[in-house]
DNA sequence: CTAACATATTCGTTTATGCGAATATGTCAA
DNA sequence: TTGACATATTCGCATAAACGAATATGTTAG
């Protein structure tokens, strides 16, 4: 809360957007991500590092594989964003399109 | 819309949070901020000018001085983001150490 | 026209960010 | 222990952001 600037950081990147939005959905792990948002994997992991640093995501392995989630917001300024990400992201065509592809892919389980 | 991580990027700094905090009051002048966040006048316009490429504040010249004032929201996330700042950006101590400020200040006009 | 004032812009530099490519780590199965 | 798989990290580079210092613009008064 003395550095809200970098809660919105976090939020200033298309990718990180797409990662948060999908995450408003469900947890996924990063295979998931891949099949989804069709970037190289390296890629999906430095931002997901990000975020986690962020404090807006969490990890837990399951064997090989880790599973994301958005952590329980600190304080209001991350609360309202989270909100932000369930309510008015439904707007946003791009990431309207990331939920459908991940409702069609969700049956195809990589991992 | 098709960019929200614009919109985010221009809450990604400490001094336009400063601003828009401030804004979120009433509209102010230069001047007005300088007095208020004791920063160089360059730096204030700067990211004043930024804020209004980036839709989220509108000017008006009165004479010699400009007044500064919040954009009409022109989406959703926009509009998520300015009821952020009107309710729990009153969380943030830096910020409203500044409403204080300004309230001390308003009588000593500059110009 | 000129001076004074409010505000904006340019310049050069520093620091941060995002990226692809390559490589490393950790876990499980055989 | 080796190989395959899921994920993370490092490296080098290119671009963007933020800054102080200096300078420029626009407006009004005299």
């Amino acid at each position: 809360m003395d550095k809200p600037d970098q809660l919105f950081k976090a939020f200033a990147d298309s990718t990180r957007l797409r990662l948060l939005n999908l995450l408003a959905q469900r947890p996924h792990c990063v295979c998931e991500f891949q099949g989804i948002l069709r970037v190289p994997q390296p890629k999906i992991s430095r931002h997901l590092a990000y975020l986690r640093r962020s404090g807006l995501v969490v990890e837990e392995r399951h064997g090989k594989m880790i599973m994301y989630s958005l952590a329980e917001p600190a304080n209001p300024v991350h609360a309202a964003l989270i909100r932000c990400v369930r309510g008015c992201f439904q707007e946003i065509d791009f990431l309207q399109r990331d939920i459908e592809r991940d409702k069609k892919l969700k049956p195809i389980l990589c991992c």
